[in-house]
DNA sequence: AGCTTATGTCAGTGATGTTGACATTCCAAG
DNA sequence: CTTGGAATGTCAACATCACTGACATAAGCT
């Protein structure tokens, strides 16, 4: 790692100690932190007996609704098979409306219903405290970082997906 | 999208848009990054027909020697019938070792074999070359607050957890 | 001796993932 | 136009893994 400089680091560099600790310790906190985010969402679901991915699927259709199915897959990265489990629940207890496509009729596109609004608004809201409670902890610098790194953290293809996420709500 | 960042804020929240848009990108963040995060390791233990409950096992009997079952359930947080029968694999397989508390001989403590440290160097070298990229990529400042809004994130205990392991690390 | 603790095991259930087979629809080559 | 392949979605069977509940065993504690 020669950075060739005069003194040891250069100050971008000097907060940055890459050692196998503390890449462990940003591994842990990754793990830990990830049962706190799903936690409440987790209390929610069990009570309906629904699952994380049906929180996916309600939390995407949300996102973009009329998105089809393929779509879908495309972002949850689960087997069709598996999510079209998911999808006839939803469908069946009135949380998720299929429609046949115009153009291409062999589309579905995906839609919440009334109910399934509300249980979206019901599980965002409880993601987004904890959320909006971390970062208030953690202060506005901290949050910019957070992001960064998540992002830097993605498979290629989840940043599309993620990045073209950001646009389409804005 | 209602910012009205005219004089709404003071200057340590001026950086802090709490939108519940912006809280979304966070989860979606989270959510996406967290299959980066696993991606690599994921690859290993399938091959092994392993999955993330094994690795969880192994990184922390890595990370704590001779920690005991109890021990080991109340850091995974999942219940001892599924812990036992992923260590029951482990040691079948001679990647774990359990030894018989001396003080205490209802006591199972677990250790990694030389096969089982191996696997672990496996799966942690993967996970940390992520962690390491991203990190660079991201910079020094963000890792702080990466670090900072995580820790935020979890539960209690978890946290407690999390700082214990730290201690008992350095 | 009786109560509690630590661990292991068996049985049943549920969520989630997989592969395979199949129906429907679209599109393009002949 | 017809036919065959590709795309989309659905249904069925099976595997994995987590959970709850019940119980067994051994050891420590009062």
């Amino acid at each position: 790692m020669s950075d060739g400089r005069s003194g040891q680091f250069n100050r971008g560099e000097s907060l940055l100690f890459l050692t196998d600790e503390q890449l462990r310790q940003g591994i842990e906190a990754m793990f830990f932190a990830y049962r706190g985010f799903t936690a409440d969402p987790d209390r929610i679901l069990a009570k309906l007996a629904y699952g994380r991915a049906h929180h996916r699927a309600i939390h995407f259709i949300n996102r973009a609704p009329g998105t089809t199915v393929n779509n879908l897959l495309s972002i949850l990265g689960v087997t069709k098979q598996s999510l079209n489990r998911v999808l006839r629940a939803l469908i069946e207890d009135g949380l998720v409306e299929s429609r046949v496509g115009t153009a291409d009729k062999r589309e579905r596109h995906l839609f919440l219903t009334e109910a399934g609004k509300t249980l979206e608004a019901e599980l965002s809201n409880a993601q987004r405290a904890r959320m909006r409670a971390a970062y208030k902890e953690a202060g506005p610098e901290a949050v910019q970082g957070f992001r960064k790194v998540l992002e830097a953290m993605m498979d290629a293809d989840m940043r599309r997906a993620y990045t073209k996420l950001r646009e389409t709500s804005s």
